[in-house]
DNA sequence: AGCACGCCGACT
DNA sequence: GTCGGCGTGCTC
């Protein structure tokens, strides 16, 4: 029997060091230390099979092999790597997003090594300064370049050159004299501190409490999830900037900010900016490789204070954390749906606890997980009143199709229409909202019915008329439209079914030639010009109509906007899953919230079959509260979250019947008993995706019943099947 | 995740 | 007779 030492050292007794690599494996390997002097979290060079991989080493208690390799097998440590150790926190923090979602602890390490490039040597460049003895010769391109240099500031040879008027060649004749002595600095440039004190916060008393409240948790260095909650244009920011103020006056103090992707603008980064005189450091999916090196080397350094991103920021290797926001908590974006499957802000809240830190969760409209927090007494809420007491909320009315239809082929019904021709006339802005890309969801030959469908996922190609294209919008495939039905060879039969983003602008074209429109969506966001661009246009009011996507719901202010029709108010109460209600309510109450911000008053219009449900009430009357009371009343009725817990159970795979037989095995050999209940096993909603065929189970269980532990069990009863694969999503979002 | 080893079709 | 397809399985 083997002993450990305990899990501080990386070590046991026989001096086999344990070393996580960032691989899908669920413990760390056992390598020799050599002669190295290693600690839990440094990070390593290990011999794996022909190759070497980067690791990090790992603590040793927890993890305990089964059988340990024999000592024969073991190798050694190749080297250490000069970067700063994994800290304590953030070694615990990846075994216990490992043991919840149960994904390999060394694929959730793998998220935290994301960047190959920062672990390699810091590329360097090589700068010169006048600390030689004078030149023998003193010539008069000589005597210039002397006088650049007196201020002792490094500068490179190219610049030298330039700002002293002379050829490169002097420059290099006196590098060669050993009069310039060559000084060797990293490329990456290091980040401005954001400074507290730039721009000091102009309060009202309300939020003063609430900011006095967030900079009492950060000087308390407790673990302290916090709601932050209060209507748009309630000044969330400005407080939450107190908290990252005070975070800032302590020494080395580093701050994350997580924000949804489509909600880190440039409007956001300039309040930072102006508040702070420094930007944050940003971290998204499109840094560019430099970028990532700068960003991550500075995390880890403790050169980054501020750090704002989307939800793989957790993953950084913060080495002095003191504060964590995540701003528009109720955000479903935060909820990553592949790889490895976690909730970032659930995942915020236990890295705050494994740290010991204040967790600031900022919301308008609070998620009903937030709210249970709440109310059980987990979370402190804090309240920010209304900065314009009774403020100016949007005239929120329903439009209920039934009665007065659109023309055929048309989709804007008729008080819709009058209400932007009036909008038009007054020289303000309109914002149609539906959020549907491309043109028509669905393309079918009027002939024979023929519908057009990816021939790898379960659902129908989706026209983009702006690009000429039939497109998948679950793996990519696209197809030019053809000219005859590809079933009966009809030619000229194709019809566009339904609406998408394009399709109204269209209409909108028709109707108004004289408005200026844009289209907003997601095809935009591929290129960040030109979204920026497009924004700056509304702004400046260069476009009277906007039609938009999801993409225009978040984080931007409209001056001029004052009235949002929604095209389909609908269309995310269809599917039936848990959470559409309160999605469907988040996203059209957010939407609405973009109608009459300032001076002018605004008006929202929803198109709707279904006037009488519960959401359209629930945003008609305003009355969030009831709303709220009804969805968690039903909730705890159904034993859903966040009263109960979920888990689905995800199989996919090529061959349909593989996939059918393990579906049908972990069906019988589900767990049941008290608390635990599951559904399935059925065909997914989408039974296929990229050409593989899909069964889900939904495990509900209470929220007392380790879910893990029986997910666990019943995997390993139920055993596998060739070219089957098993994801398990706790706490889904998707049931697709 | 890579990279080996392994067993069945078309080439010099 | 070999080259090579990528299916399965191991890496301390």
């Amino acid at each position: 029997m083997e002993s450990e030492t305990g899990g501080t050292t990386g070590r046991t007794d026989d001096g086999r060091l344990k070393v996580l690599l960032p691989l899908p494996f669920d413990a760390p390997l056992d390598y020799l230390p050599g002669e190295l002097k290693l600690g839990p979290g440094d990070i390593v060079r290990v011999p794996l099979g022909g190759r070497d991989v980067t690791g990090v080493v790992w603590d040793s208690s927890g993890h305990q092999a089964a059988r340990p390799v024999a000592a024969s097998r073991l190798r050694p440590v190749i080297e250490k790597i000069d970067v700063p150790a994994l800290c304590d926190v953030t070694r615990r923090f990846v075994d216990w997003v490992a043991n919840y979602t149960l994904t390999p602890a060394g694929s959730v390490l793998r998220m935290v090594l994301s960047t190959p490039a920062a672990l390699a040597p810091a590329p360097v460049k090589q700068l010169y300064v006048n600390t030689g003895p004078p030149p023998a010769r003193l010539t008069p391109g000589r005597r210039q370049v002397l006088d650049v240099l007196v201020d002792q500031k490094p500068r490179g040879v190219r610049e030298i050159a330039e700002i002293a008027m002379v050829g490169e060649g002097v420059v290099r004749g006196l590098v060669d004299a050993g009069t310039l002595r060559p000084v060797t600095v990293s490329v990456d440039a290091p980040f401005t501190p954001p400074d507290p004190a730039v721009a000091g916060p102009v309060l009202t008393p309300g939020q003063a409490t609430a900011a006095d409240a967030l900079v009492d948790a950060v000087r308390a260095r407790e673990f302290a999830p916090i709601l932050l909650e209060g209507v748009t244009g309630s000044g969330k920011t400005e407080v939450y900037f107190e908290a990252v103020a005070a975070a800032l006056a302590e020494d080395a103090a580093q701050v994350l900010v997580l924000l949804p992707e489509i909600a880190l603008t440039s409007q956001w980064l300039e309040r930072f900016e102006a508040r702070f005189g420094a930007a944050p450091v940003e971290w998204h999916s499109d840094l560019s490789q430099a970028e990532r090196r700068r960003a991550w080397r500075a995390v880890a350094r403790g050169e980054a204070r501020v750090v704002v991103g989307a939800r793989s920021a957790l993953f950084l290797p913060f080495c002095a954390l003191r504060l964590i926001i995540v701003d528009e908590e109720h955000d479903p974006s935060f909820k990553q749906e592949d790889g490895v499957i976690y909730q970032a802000r659930d995942m915020a809240v236990v890295r705050a606890r494994l740290g010991a830190l204040p967790v600031v969760l900022a919301s308008a409209t609070p998620s009903l997980e937030t709210l249970y927090n709440v109310a059980a007494g987990r979370y402190r809420r804090l309240h920010l009143p209304d900065r314009h007491g009774d403020a100016e909320l949007p005239a929120v009315t329903t439009i209920d199709m039934r009665r007065v239809a659109p023309e055929r082929g048309r989709f804007l019904a008729p008080p819709l229409v009058e209400a932007l021709d009036a909008t038009f006339r007054a020289g303000e802005q309109a914002l149609l909202f539906l959020n549907r890309r491309g043109y028509a969801p669905l393309t079918l030959c009027r002939t024979c019915g023929h519908r057009f469908e990816c021939p790898n996922c379960s659902a129908w190609l989706v026209e983009h008329r702006y690009q000429g294209r039939l497109m998948c919008h679950h793996c990519g495939y696209e197809q030019t439209p053809p000219a005859a039905c590809p079933a009966c060879e009809a030619e000229d039969t194709l019809v566009a079914c339904g609406p998408g983003v394009e399709r109204i602008a269209e209409e909108v074209a028709e109707r108004f030639p004289d408005a200026r429109r844009l289209v907003l969506s997601s095809d935009m966001a591929q290129s960040p010009a030109r979204l920026a661009a497009a924004i700056a246009s509304i702004t400046n009011h260069q476009v009277d109509c906007v039609i938009g996507t999801q993409m225009v719901t978040k984080g931007y202010h409209f001056p001029r906007l004052t009235l949002v029709g929604v095209v389909d108010a609908d269309l995310g109460l269809a599917g039936g899953d848990l959470r559409a209600a309160e999605r469907t309510y988040q996203q059209l109450a957010q939407v609405a919230g973009r109608a009459g911000r300032e001076a002018l008053k605004g008006r929202v219009l929803l198109q709707t079959y279904m006037p009488e449900h519960p959401v359209m009430a629930a945003l008609i009357s305003g009355d969030r509260e009831a709303f709220i009371a009804a969805e968690m009343a039903a909730r705890e009725a159904q034993g859903m979250p966040p009263y109960g817990r979920l888990a689905a159970l995800i199989l996919s795979g090529e061959d349909g019947e593989a996939v059918a037989r393990l579906a049908r095995r972990l069906g019988r050999t589900a767990p049941r008993g008290d608390g635990i209940a599951v559904l399935g096993p059925v065909t997914a909603p989408m039974a296929m995706v990229r050409g593989r065929h899909r069964w889900r189970l939904l495990m509900k269980a209470r929220r007392d019943v380790p879910i893990q532990k029986e997910i666990r069990a019943w995997l390993a009863r139920a055993g596998g099947e060739k070219g089957v694969r098993v994801v398990v999503d706790i706490d889904p979002y998707s049931f697709l």
